[in-house]
DNA sequence: TTTTAAATTGTACAAATTACAATTTAAAAA
DNA sequence: TTTTTAAATTGTAATTTGTACAATTTAAAA
């Protein structure tokens, strides 16, 4: 299997310990797609890891956080959601149905650059711009 | 005092209740200027109303959001902050201090404008962009 | 002044997350 | 390969950030 290489390679290069319970977390995440939340992981990795803690799931997407290798995104709904996806990129939000996701545009990020090269804040040092795009989804699948 | 005159009037056109409360919870987020969150809000106004409930004002911020005379904005920490300041505009963030302030900025608001008319996103229908600036404030008052 | 719908309060409950001590395990060292 | 050890996992309890709900009080309309 490939794809479970791909993420030992990128848990290794992180310089974390290889466990099964963060190789399915992190197969979980990128296979979802849909940012999920923590518990949304928890319930999907314990199909395939029985007895597999809560907690563990947060202490797992806490060390992938502070390592790097996924992003935090929180949105007006109650929990944090995990985000595998850590090149630069912003978010496409539905706020009635929480959907969130994602928008890659480097033409839009070429001119954000600009204008915040030209135009310094007066005591801010900067070092990156999120946009939150909200509206609604129009193929709300339900 | 022409500011109690201010709130009430922007309650009344709200179509809210007049109450202390009310009146010291918004008087208290104008003043903060630092996007509390409720806990604090609450421990500021438990100052001028004594035996005020933590429950009334989380109804009160409710009530307001619900009304569009304040908003609710999320940072990656924990709690939910409000902003009295209800036109359009953006924030900057420091995440090691978790502090906000505004940045309001009608030169960026028109490029983005004309951005997203001319570049329409397949499959959602935008209603919103709000900028996170994520940085260092460099005053860092501590 | 009376009436009433809405606001406030206290308590209990809930969801999301964190703290911590005991146990297990990955992987470095021998 | 076996031993060692620091780190990861687990279960439990606690904490944080709210929400639900019934009883009481109050703003303001009649
Ligand atoms: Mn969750
Ligand atoms: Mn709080
Ligand atoms: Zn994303
Ligand atoms: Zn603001």
């Amino acid at each position: 299997m490939k794809r479970v290489d791909e993420i030992v390679k990128k848990l290794s290069d992180a310089g974390l310990k290889i466990t099964p319970q963060r190789i399915a977390v992190m197969q979980s995440l990128v296979e979802a797609k849909t940012h999920p939340t923590a518990e949304e992981t928890y319930r999907r990795v314990s199909q395939s890891i029985p007895g597999l803690s809560p907690t563990t799931v947060y202490n797992v997407l806490d060390a992938f956080v502070r390592n790097g290798i996924v992003n935090k995104v929180k949105t007006d709904a109650g929990a944090m959601r995990y985000d595998p996806v850590t090149d630069n990129h912003h978010h496409l939000y539905c706020e009635s149905s929480d959907r969130m996701e994602d928008f890659h545009d480097p033409e839009l990020d070429r001119l954000l650059e600009e204008y915040f090269q030209n135009k310094k804040i007066h005591g801010f040092r900067l070092k990156d711009v999120k946009l939150q795009i909200v509206g609604e989804f129009e193929n709300s699948k339900k």
